[in-house]
DNA sequence: TTACTAGGTGAATCATCAA
DNA sequence: CTTGATGATTCACCTAGTA
C-alpha cells in the first residue's frame, strides 16, 4: 500500500485476520469434524503483536484514503474491539457500526454459549468533518422503502458461490458473501471509484467492484488465493446503468415464541392458564415453559400432554383471565407481531 | 464497590456512560427538537479520560466478581470498542458479544447514515477457564425450541414502563427495557444470586432482579435517579417457586451408571439392545457391561466401537424391546433419577 | 421432469470429573 | 499437569442422488 499515492482511494474494505485462538478439535453431535480456521495467517503470538499488526496496516490504509473516502473493516468479538480502538486512536471517525446478522450461522454444538450468529463491520472516515458518499435513497429502496438500518440480515457464503479447490475443499476458510460487499459498495461509493482491499483473499471485493463498475486494487500474499481470485474475476462482466440489479433481502413472516410474551411484560411468571372448558390448567414459568402436574414443556407440549393428544396448538388452547373473561393467549401474540412488523 | 468483599458477586451488569460526543442540536423533520443525552455524567474531556474512567470502575468490578461469575456491559459504537479492549486487557475472557436489535429505534433524521438500530453487549468471565452459569435449555425454550442466538430483537423502553418525572419528562435519558435485563439475568444467574449494577440509574437491573428472586446491590450518584429507583422497586413482588424456575440443563442432573439399572431390576442380564436402525446389537452382561461380537465394555464404549466413532452417548444410542416397540435405555435412567429425587 | 431424501457444512475462542 | 471415562450436543441451507 505504501507504493500508492496518498489521498488517492475512494473506499477501503478490510477483512483482516480475526486472531481466533481456537482450542482443540471440535466435532458435531454426529461426530463429524468441524473444519476451523487454522491457517498460519491467523496466528499471532500475543494480543500486543496483533495490535501492532493492526496499527501498521491501518496506518498505511489511512494514508492512501481520500479525505472524504470511506473506510470499512469487518471482525468478530475476538478482534473488533482492538480494531475499533486503534481506528479511533488514529483519528478515524466512526460513522456506523454495522451488524451482519447471519441467517444460517454455525450452531454452538456444545450448548455452552449463545450461537455466535453475527459479525461486526465498522464504517469510518478519516476525520469528523469528512463528507463520505452515502446513497441514502438507494439504501432505502433496498429496504422496502424504509431507512436502511445498522443490522443487515444476509446468508453466509455457501453453495455455488463458495469457491472450491479441485479436491472439493473450500478454497478459502472465510470467504465473504457477495451480498455483503454489494451493500457496502453500493452504499458508500460511485461507479468509477477506486476501491482497495488490503486482505484480498479470493477476491470477493474485486468481484463485486467489477460487477458494479468500480475499479479496484487488491493485496494478497497467498499465491493460491490469488489464482482463484483472478480466475473468478475474469468471468465477471461489468454491469452498466440499469443492469445493476439489487436483490432485497426477503423477510419471512415473524415467528413468535411464547416466552417473548414474558420478556415483553405481556404475561407474568406464575400466571395460571386454562383450557377453554377449564378442564386443564397450567402455570407459566420464568423461561416461558409451562408446568401442569408432572408435565412441563412448551405451551404446545403441555397442551398435548394434558389432553393425551399427539400435538396441540398452545396458542389457541390456553387462555388467561382478564376482566373481560378468559382470553386466548393468541391475542397477546398479535401484539408482539405488531411490534416486530414495525421493526423491519 | 471497594467496600464489598472480593470474589463475592455472581453477576455484574454495567451500563456505563457512552461518551456520546454529540454535536449541536438535532431536530426532527417536523422541526421538533430531539432530546439527546447532554447530562454531565456523559461528558469526558478526552478519550484518554474516558479510558481511565473505564479502567478504574472495571477493575473495581473485577475484584468483587466471583471466579465463575458473569460480567456484562452494554454500549454503542462510541464506547464499546474502548470498553471491550480494556476488558480484554484486564484478562476478562469474552464469552459472547450480543446485539440488542431494537424493534423501534430512533430514525436517522438527516438521512446521512444507516439508522443506528442496535446496541452491543459483552458477556465475559474473569478467566478463560471460568465456568459461568448458563441456562442453555431455558434460553432454547425462550427461542421457540432452537438455540438462542447472539442477536436479540427487543423493543426500546417506552410507554408505561418508561419512568416519568412529575413534569412528564422522562426520568432518565437512557432507561433500559426490562426485557433486556430479563434475558441477561435469566441466562446467567440463579435465584438467590447476588447481582451488582455499578451504574444503577433508575434501577432496571434491581427491578428485574427482584422480580426473578435475585438479590442486588446498585450504585448511583444522582439523587433523583435513586428516588425513582426506590419507588419503582418497592412496588415489585418477587416471583416464587415454579414461577421463577427454568428448564434445567441435563448437565446438572445426577449421574447414573448403567449397571444401576440391573441392580434395581429395571433391565435383566442377557437382554438384547439395538441401535435405532437395528444395524447394531449388543447383549447386557450381569455386571452392566455390553458385549457385541468382539467388542465389550460400557454402553458408551461399545456404542462407539460398533460405529467406529470416537465417542458415543450409549444412553441414547441403545434401545430395548417393549410391547410398544423399541425404547431408549435413557427412559430407564429417568426412572432411576425419579427414584433418587424422591429418596432425598 | 418433479419430489423427496440423504448427506455435507459454515471465522468456533464449544465439557467435566476423577484418578 | 495429563489421561481416560462419561455423556451432552446442531441450524439453515445447499447439492447430489434416487424415486
Amino acid at each position: 500500500m505504501n507504493a500508492l499515492p496518498e489521498d488517492s482511494v475512494d473506499l477501503i474494505f478490510a477483512d483482516p485476520p480475526y486472531n481466533l485462538q481456537l482450542g482443540g478439535d471440535l466435532s458435531r453431535p454426529d461426530n463429524s469434524v468441524v473444519n476451523g480456521v487454522t491457517e498460519d495467517w491467523d496466528q499471532f503470538d500475543t494480543m500486543d503483536a496483533y495490535d501492532l499488526f493492526t496499527h501498521d496496516w491501518m496506518k498505511a490504509a489511512r494514508r492512501i484514503l481520500k479525505p472524504n473516502g470511506s473506510f470499512w473493516v469487518i471482525g468478530s468479538y475476538h478482534n473488533i474491539f482492538r480494531v475499533g480502538t486503534i481506528l479511533q486512536d488514529q483519528q478515524f471517525w466512526v460513522q456506523n457500526d454495522i451488524i451482519w446478522r447471519k441467517t444460517n450461522p454455525m450452531p454452538n454444538f456444545r450448548g455452552t454459549r449463545f450461537t455466535n450468529a453475527h459479525e461486526t463491520l465498522i464504517w469510518a472516515t478519516k476525520t469528523e468533518d469528512a463528507r463520505p458518499t452515502f446513497h441514502y435513497d438507494a439504501m432505502k429502496m433496498m429496504n422496502d422503502g424504509v431507512q436502511m438500518r445498522s443490522d443487515w440480515t444476509l446468508p453466509i457464503c455457501t453453495g455455488l458461490e463458495r469457491l472450491k479447490k479441485k479436491s472439493g475443499e473450500k478454497a478459502h476458510p472465510t470467504q465473504k458473501p457477495e451480498s455483503l460487499l454489494n451493500r457496502v459498495i453500493m452504499a458508500t461509493s460511485n461507479p468509477g471509484d477506486v476501491i482497495v482491499d488490503p486482505f484480498f483473499g479470493t477476491g470477493t471485493t474485486g468481484a463485486v467492484a467489477k460487477k458494479l463498475g468500480r475499479d479496484f486494487i487488491g493485496f494478497e500474499m497467498e499465491e493460491e488465493y490469488i489464482i482463484h481470485a483472478k480466475r473468478r474475476i475474469e468471468k465477471i462482466t461489468t454491469g452498466t446503468g440499469q443492469a445493476i440489479a439489487v436483490t432485497p433481502s426477503k423477510r419471512s413472516a415473524p415467528k413468535v415464541a411464547f416466552p417473548t410474551l414474558l420478556e415483553r411484560g405481556l404475561i407474568n411468571p406464575g400466571t395460571m392458564l386454562y383450557s377453554s372448558n377449564s378442564e386443564h390448567r397450567a402455570q407459566v414459568r420464568a423461561d416461558g415453559s409451562l408446568i401442569s402436574g408432572k408435565h412441563t414443556g412448551s405451551i404446545h407440549q403441555v397442551g398435548a400432554s394434558v389432553q393425551g393428544a399427539p400435538s396441540c396448538n398452545g396458542w389457541t388452547f390456553w387462555h388467561f383471565q382478564t376482566p373481560q373473561g378468559p382470553t386466548q393467549i393468541d391475542a397477546l401474540r398479535s401484539i408482539v407481531r405488531q411490534q416486530m412488523a414495525e421493526a423491519v
